[in-house]
RNA sequence: GUGGCUGUAGCUCAGUUGGUUAGAGCGCCAGGUUGUGGCCCUGGAGGCCGUGGGUUCAAGUCCCAUCAGCCACCCCA
């Protein structure tokens, strides 16, 4: 049997490229708009990294990470998000010396042993851009402003922001204990995963989907009224910034995402066109980070966004490029002009075209067809003998003759006319300059 | 990790209660046009029927295993 790509591996074929670097650039341009620069990291890191920043006892960590040894016997997993790396980096490259904000940005390959389905892949892109060493909260907007750009930009309108605070050390801890004795004694109710949760994160119970589960979180506490001085002026100023800019978006107190280290906003752009994996964008606060990774007590935040499933929402592709011109050739000595003239078109920048064995002319005018090129010149022994080339526009069938200017002769003797350097170079000028008229216009 | 559905030509799919040389459409190649694409006509190439095992005189068809895909759960991008 022939060998496949691995599970949930998937290839990105020419056909969808086009898609893909439509979003990247697009993506460069909006967060170059916003100050961000771009950062790159090992897609590798020590397995550590992620047990501590992304907290054990989440599901990444539990069960979804890539993680073997390498040859000296260390653990090292591909990375299943972006953040844990960039913070290394960060940390790692003293970048903290300089003042904050630090806006950083990347792109790449994340890695999750997951079951793959519809917008799930094992190995997934994302963007990713954090802040670093900024408190917000204009920043907490700023950032769901740029990706609310974003998606405009791309073209993306069936898309909703849903924002949430989850508190900070200071007052979550209250909010934990007054939800835990509200679910007690509803422990029945619950399945099996959120008994479970009750003791190690019980915020969880409230985005479980399971039936019992939200019935049971009818009426229980709302992290809003719990949240200390500090975490309400916070959020009232995100919500107060993302207002005056225009910025849609749905308070959702059931909002809570699923790797430990959020405190305070957290925020996930949801669409409805992707079954179930609803999310093509999420990300939050995380102040306490940096410095339990052994860095500066410096708040950040930031947000991924998969590719794949921006990809998914976004069109067919309008229309392919095509070639400016092709060069229909037979017979030997025309052939050779053709393949000499085509690198020097491609020198120039222009997408010149042609078979590269002798087919009849009939099939190398199909594949000029096919392949959509705008101009097909007919070079053969006659061209060559009077010296004039036939060119065709193929989307009206227009076809015009012009004067070669020499060339044409000088390949029916190219042996002779190898010595000549200086005169070729002389023929080719006069040839592209009768020629390029045509090729423009 | 759990469940359901599905694997036949490059693509989309037919394939009778197991029965002899496995089909169609599209695509591809060539010819009809001795130097001109698309449309049309004619012909052609292209299949270990996902893989391995089993039942049977006989398996694309039935059984088991395995791999992969899709969808959902879980979770998230």
């Amino acid at each position: 049997m022939t060998i496949q790509a691995v599970r949930g591996m998937k290839d990105l074929l020419p056909s969808d490229a086009g898609k893909w670097r439509f979003i990247e650039v697009t993506a460069r341009a909006v967060f170059g708009a916003f100050g961000f620069q771009e950062i790159r990291v090992p897609i590798l890191e020590r397995t550590e990294l992620f047990a501590r920043s992304i907290g054990a006892a989440t599901d990444i960590v539990e069960k979804e990470m890539y993680t073997f040894s390498d040859r000296s016997g260390d653990s090292l997993t591909l990375r299943p998000e972006a953040t844990a790396g960039i913070l290394r980096a960060y940390i790692e490259n003293k970048l903290h010396a300089i003042p904050g904000p630090h806006k950083l940005c990347t792109l790449g390959p994340m890695f999750r042993h997951e079951r793959p389905q519809k917008g799930r892949l094992r190995q997934f892109h994302q963007l990713d851009v954090e802040v670093l060493d900024d408190q917000g909260p204009q920043s907490d907007a700023e950032l769901m402003v740029m990706l609310t750009h974003l998606l405009t930009r791309l073209g993306l309108q069936k898309i909703s922001l849903k924002l949430n605070s989850l508190g900070c050390p200071n007052c979550r801890p209250a909010f934990r204990q007054a939800l835990t004795s509200f679910l007690a004694g509803k422990e029945q109710q619950l399945c099996e995963d959120c008994q479970r949760r009750l003791s190690t994160n019980p915020l969880r119970v409230l985005d479980c989907k399971a039936a019992g589960c939200q019935e049971a979180a009818i009426g229980a506490p709302s992290m809003s009224d719990h949240l200390c001085e500090d975490c309400r002026t916070h959020f009232a100023e995100v919500r107060r910034l993302l207002d005056l800019a225009g910025v849609a978006y749905a308070l959702d107190p059931r909002l809570v995402r699923g790797l430990d280290y959020y405190v305070r906003t957290t925020f996930e752009a949801v669409t409805g066109d992707l079954g179930a994996q609803n999310a093509v964008a999420g990300g939050g606060r995380y102040d306490g980070l940096l410095a339990e990774l052994g860095g500066p007590a410096q708040a950040c935040i930031g947000f991924g966004a998969g590719i794949e499933r921006l990809a998914l929402l976004i069109p067919e592709e309008p229309e392919a490029p095509r070639p400016d011109i092709f060069i229909a050739a037979t017979g030997p000595k025309p052939r050779l002009m053709a393949f000499l003239m085509t690198q020097k078109l491609r020198r120039d920048g222009y997408w010149a075209e042609m078979t590269t064995d002798d087919k009849s002319l009939k099939a190398q005018l199909r594949k000029a067809n096919k392949e959509r090129a705008r101009l097909v010149l007919f070079l053969g022994d006659r061209e060559l003998q009077e010296d004039k080339g036939q060119i065709k526009r193929m989307d009206d069938s227009h076809q015009v003759e012009f004067e070669m200017g020499g060339l044409g002769h000088l390949f029916m003797n190219f042996d002779q006319a190898q010595a000549d350097a200086e005169m070729q170079d002389r023929l080719w000028d006069a040839f592209f300059h009768s020629l390029m008229p045509l090729i423009r216009s």
